[in-house]
DNA sequence: AAAAAAAGTTAAAAAATGTTAAAACAAAAA
DNA sequence: TTTTTGTTTTAACATTTTTTAACTTTTTTT
């Protein structure tokens, strides 16, 4: 999914060279020449990551425009980018809720490092949630177990407790009180029964892949093997 | 409540001033003199809001360090500060994982501001108005839920506050009594019943943008995720 | 090899949640 | 006040998930 930046800048050359730039690097760019401009078209359309603006602007200046976007939407990612470098100047930016402030004239790649490190800040992405095992692959976050790269299957919390721990211990042993202690957080014989149901369902998922296997090893436990 | 400071900088008279310094601006600040003591002291106490970290050390530099403290905790705030200014440098901060990059000599309002803008990103107060995933965005001031950039949704108050939640916990596990109780204070079998009811219609809307899924994960909660 | 224990398998029961519609309630308008 | 409108709750039925039960096979113990 694209990233949707709100750029404000003047300076039509440095816009169209920033902004072909952006584009290069995968984000949406939408450029607007003034702030008067741009609160408008703002105020239509909120749907943006991040913004960029300019400082001095005519028409409506950088720092009138942030207070105004700030009363609207407190939390959307703001960068001023500007060529005024007193400290006066930078201590405004922040004070009227700017995120970052950056000095033109600034090396891109240390712009896009900002970008890049305020929105990760603001939009997290999930934590790596797929885990690769034979010709198949468990995606976490969408609770799914995608079988030789094409029949995709939905898992219950269940299901999906017991492959994630299976497949993190790929060609490894998972014994049965793990598995339980992790899905219950204690052990009993109806709960073992339950597992011994779940593994019969899991197992016969896994016999689709040719080059996965899950291997019982009765008293221990069990064992989920990538064969070649 | 006080933010704590951890504050990693060989030279011991400029950790002074800015101890003090932020002393006197309500953070508490712990100071260590380089890497290799910082990182054996993090070791023992996570529990700082944001460190301020010099690059230039003896015994261990700072990018080293937060590298391997990247590997204890990806998530806690790092300034660094540094006389080093070249865009090579800068740019192996942002690699490493810091938050942000500020250049020997500078103003300690500067230093300050950066810092809050941080933490306010990091800890966020709740005025959030407006939240955006996936394709769309959901504007808590107007009580609309604006749909691939497009279809205007009218939300009931029950209806804004369970997207509230679930958009506020984008890509993680929103636990059923999590909601129940921040929609009524307390949780029983027909206010559990409601909420299915109103989980059904949400999740009619939510199944409109093709970048958003709302899983249920029965026994356990709701997830909303973020596709591609 | 026989008995006991553990695990595999399938089906049924129970519990939880999904869904739709109607009833109850509350706020605003006539 | 009554009517209208919108919201929330309850009810009824459907589906999914988990647990229990019953029976079978495998493994271990004696």
């Amino acid at each position: 999914m694209k990233y949707k930046i709100f750029l404000v800048e003047d300076d039509k050359h440095f816009a169209y060279v920033l902004q072909s730039f952006l584009k290069t690097k995968g984000y949406e760019v939408d450029w607007f020449e003034n702030g008067e401009i741009a609160l408008e078209k703002y105020k239509n359309n909120h749907f943006y990551h991040l913004m960029l603006i300019d400082v001095m602007m005519p028409k409506k200046d950088g720092i009138t425009l942030v207070k105004e976007i700030r009363s609207i939407n407190p939390s959307i990612p703001i960068i001023f980018i500007t060529a005024k470098s007193q400290n006066k100047d930078i201590l405004t930016g922040y004070e009227v809720g700017a995120d970052d402030y950056v000095i033109k004239p600034f090396s891109v790649d240390i712009l896009l490092a900002r970008m890049q490190v305020l929105l990760n800040r603001v939009y997290p992405r999930s934590d790596t949630t797929e885990i690769v095992a034979g010709n198949s692959l468990l995606d976490i976050n969408r609770n799914i177990l995608i079988l030789n790269n094409k029949e995709e299957i939905k898992l219950s919390p269940l299901e999906l407790e017991i492959l994630k721990i299976l497949f993190q211990n790929l060609n490894k042993l998972t014994t049965k009180n793990e598995l339980l202690m992790h899905l219950y957080g204690d052990v009993d014989y109806f709960k073992s029964r339950t597992l011994d149901v779940y593994i019969a369902k899991v197992r016969k998922w896994i016999k689709q892949d040719p080059h996965l296997e899950l291997i019982s090893l009765p008293r221990q436990g069990y064992k989920l093997v990538s064969l070649k």
